[in-house]
DNA sequence: CTGAAAGCGCTTACAG
DNA sequence: CTGAAAGCGCTTACAG
């Protein structure tokens, strides 16, 4: 490998000099520089990141920590966050921690370690251990999709799943149905949760009271969609639109549907959130809610960049606006 | 940020002591190992490694580089890659390179600078540039899904396409097709040309030979499927199964086989290739041949972390088998 | 403009 | 068992 003290060697200089011509220091002379560019391209000099980074403390290494690569929404907040960071320079370090606690904390861990400028981070669930590790960080951190605790203020960049559970529901109001259930995921899911009340929220203010057999909880897969289709259909047989938490358990109401010879939307209408790239297949067309997954990962990158060169801390989360895309899913209410 | 000289400080002892309780070293009093570490603990002392790299000459990193993480497949690659490299300590750095040529150049002039210790590559073409890079990286590398240019003795781990392709076109022909079409991949494509390559051979090998309005090539998406599907049908009307390259030119198909009433598989049979996610969905339970994703990325780290241990680079590439996954879009040929 | 020296945070012979 | 010293590859005052 050869280094700067080669370099120098070669050409009979100091290894100040060549350093200077390494970093563009317009202490030297022009003449010199050349001569010492020259002989680095000659000898197929890459200089030692790692020393470089050991004296001026910074790494250009940024961690991004997500629950699951292999989900195309974090797969795609990892794009936008790439597209920006490595437009400035940063590589990113990844940590996929598949849902599990002790990779989060090993990964956090190596954060420290290897002195990265800063880190975006989805932590799987936000518990005490997590919150402190990320205090002890000492660098810059922003939050996707997760909330800081009360008084701890990190930045947070995540979508309007409130409002965007609102759009959805007003949008079957629109089209004239009445008897909107609601397909959940699990009840301590904080985006259920927030989907959920955009969900009664929205019926409350279109003058419906929530019926209480008309939302059924507990998901996140096509199957659980299935499943819980067959079970709001029981309980709340006059239900006409179903407003499903995600596209997945959309999906699973339809093949509940469709293998009950329900037709859709003539009979129920369905609209998802997510916006899934599946969603969009010739047999599906789910009506759904689609957040700007890169963008997220951009706006968070954008965010952390900032924090990085010392501009403060946003006081309030930064949310982004989903919108409705509409297919084949919904159609106007008709009684019978 | 706390030191070793912090705490050699605190104690009273020397930097050499703090290193040598840190690395387990055996020349040290059992009651001062202690004492250190227990001041470690109390300061909340973590080692720089980037410091450490340096003189190790070994950074416990490694890079990754992939077209797309977008892309399920690689994300299922990386997945694997990681599972098995984390494990062993390593930090993964992703390239994701968008298929850009110069964002593969920046992340391997990144992986030299930075020290990487290995690097799985899967670059979008094998072109010249990229092919020099490798060979000045004097450390590991294995490649994932290309081929190395002659002479250059980089390891390989792939699935078997031709293998995979034969199989598929086997069931069919097992099915008693004998007007068996190809929708294929781009000509260029490597991997479609081995597909191409199993469809040929088995047809001949089962005495059948192919007609050249039999296989149009020219894509990779559903659209690209749809369209394929409508020429074929145009050009070779006899066609009673279709063996599609991949699976989104086969979900193509199938699209279009239903919009045009075409009955699958009563009237025509669909097989594809990869058995991505979708393709198990209720409306399209593809015929398909899968490939071990995960475990191709698992392969791919287990060699490199022989590799990085010195052990000899396997002459042959690592082809790993496929299975046939038999689902809904394949049936007997049935005249008329 | 240029070089010698100190230092980033660590490890590792070497001497005791 | 322990410490002083050299060194990994670089940068940056400081002096000239």
């Amino acid at each position: 490998m050869v280094t700067i003290k080669d370099i120098a060697k070669q050409l009979g200089v100091s290894v100040s000099t060549v350093s200077r011509a390494l970093n563009n220091h317009p202490d030297i002379k022009p003449e010199t520089k050349r001569e010492v560019l020259e002989a680095m391209e000659k000898f197929q000099y890459t200089p030692n990141a790692l020393a470089r980074s050991l004296i001026n403390k910074k790494s250009y290494t940024v961690g991004l920590m997500i629950p699951d690569i292999k989900d195309p929404f974090f797969a795609n907040i990892a794009d936008g966050v790439e597209e920006v960071l490595s437009d400035s320079g940063y590589q990113v370090v990844y940590g996929n921690t598949t849902h599990r606690l002790e990779k989060e904390i090993r990964f956090l861990g190596s954060v420290i370690e290897r002195k990265m400028d800063g880190i975006i981070a989805t932590p799987d669930v936000m518990n005490d251990e997590i919150v402190d590790l990320l205090k002890r960080l000492e660098i810059p951190v922003v939050l996707t999709r997760r909330r800081p605790p009360e008084g701890l203020d990190i930045p947070v960049v995540d979508v309007d799943h409130y409002k965007g559970a609102c759009t959805a529901v007003e949008y079957l109001l629109s089209l004239k149905h009445r008897h909107i259930g609601f397909i959940g995921m699990p009840e301590y899911s904080f985006t259920g949760q927030e989907r959920y009340r955009g969900y009664v929220d929205t019926l409350q203010a279109g003058g419906i009271r929530p019926d209480p057999n008309g939302a059924v909880f507990g998901g996140r897969t096509i199957e659980d969609g299935y499943k819980a289709m067959a079970r709001l259909r029981e309980q709340f047989p006059s239900v006409s639109a179903v407003f499903a938490a995600n596209d997945m358990l959309g999906i699973g109401a339809l093949e509940w549907l469709a293998k009950h010879g329900v037709k859709v939307p003539e009979q129920v209408s369905v609209i998802g959130f997510d916006n899934v790239e599946v969603s969009d297949l010739h047999w599906i067309k789910l009506t759904t809610i689609a957040q700007p997954r890169n963008l997220m990962g951009r706006k968070a990158a954008e965010l952390l960049l900032a924090m990085m060169q010392g501009n403060p801390v946003p006081a309030e989360p930064i949310f982004l606006d989903t919108e409705l895309i509409v297919r084949n899913t919904c159609a106007e209410y008709r009684p019978g």
